[in-house]
DNA sequence: GAAAACAGTACCATTTTGGTCCGGTATTGA
DNA sequence: TCAATACCGGACCAAAATGGTACTGTTTTC
């Protein structure tokens, strides 16, 4: 189904729930209640997110965790990218080598390039736009220019 | 790594073998040969294309499959399709009111928003432009569109 | 009617995913 | 000082998806 896995959806959630109080320090506590996911769940996702960068976090009490940057500054793509590594649509174009069909395959070329299309949709779409709940129409935009070059 | 299934990368190899040969029916045997997978992998793929009306089959000796439409009009959205069903970047958003979450959940309208603009990268890359295994300028362009935006 | 070649389906091994748990460490504050 | 709070870093497991293969049936040609 061409899918993100649940656990970067669930990371989406979580992220606007935190860019929602940018003032707090939020608990893992307080974030599962407000995402009304499993705290162990939301403990692994946070950890994931803060090793890629995108929250700071506090130990001891009153502890907790908040975003590193601005919301305007972090995109979906930084938040797929933490939970799914590099962005790339098929194995060959990420294991440079691997793959030994590579020299007679003709399509990696054109993967790699929609690989970097869809990078730039990602890129595209800022925490602040999801947590606005918007139509957003920067990727609305991006849709219409690539059906119309179709 | 939000990759296509491995299955559908094979499945641009092989659509894009048949597609070299526009005139003839090739057997499922010659097909592998050229792709350089194995036969009954193939032979899954082909039954799969086939179901999406992407290939024509003819049974019996000299059978094989072709083409059912001009590579122009076979696009990398179609193949995807094919092999992943429908294209939706969250489970959410295709199950709709399967998720209880859904009604607080804000994030599932931007979903929907960056699932159309990545169909819509998808929907630009014709068949007959990855056979071409050059550059594809609409993907390119897709690209730097939604990168201006971001 | 024999051979070629696709159709359908069932099956299994492996990997990935989702989800949980636990011992360790840092911080706060009584 | 010391106990409570809360993150850290793993290990761990069950379930599902994936990939690959095999087998039996049906259609077409010669
Ligand atoms: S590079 Fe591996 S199949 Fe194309
Ligand atoms: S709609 Fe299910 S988590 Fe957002």
């Amino acid at each position: 189904m061409l899918r993100v896995s649940r656990l970067t959806d669930y990371a989406t959630v979580v992220m606007t729930c935190i860019a929602a109080h940018p003032a707090d320090v939020l608990s893992t506590a307080q974030i599962a209640d407000e995402a009304r996911l499993e705290l162990p769940t939301v403990s692994k996702l946070l950890k994931l997110l803060g090793h890629a960068g995108l929250v700071e976090s506090f130990r001891g009490v009153n502890g907790g965790y908040r975003l590193a940057r601005p919301a305007e500054a972090i995109s979906l793509a930084d938040i797929v990218e933490a939970m799914e590594g590099p962005i790339g649509m098929t194995e060959c174009s990420v294991a440079q080598g691997q793959c030994d069909r590579q020299s007679q395959c003709g399509v990696s070329d054109s993967w790699r390039s929609v690989s970097g299309a869809i990078g730039g949709v990602l890129r595209a779409m800022t925490l602040a736009q999801m947590l606005a709940g918007r139509p957003t129409a920067p990727a609305k935009d991006a849709t219409q220019v690539a059906q119309a070059n179709a």
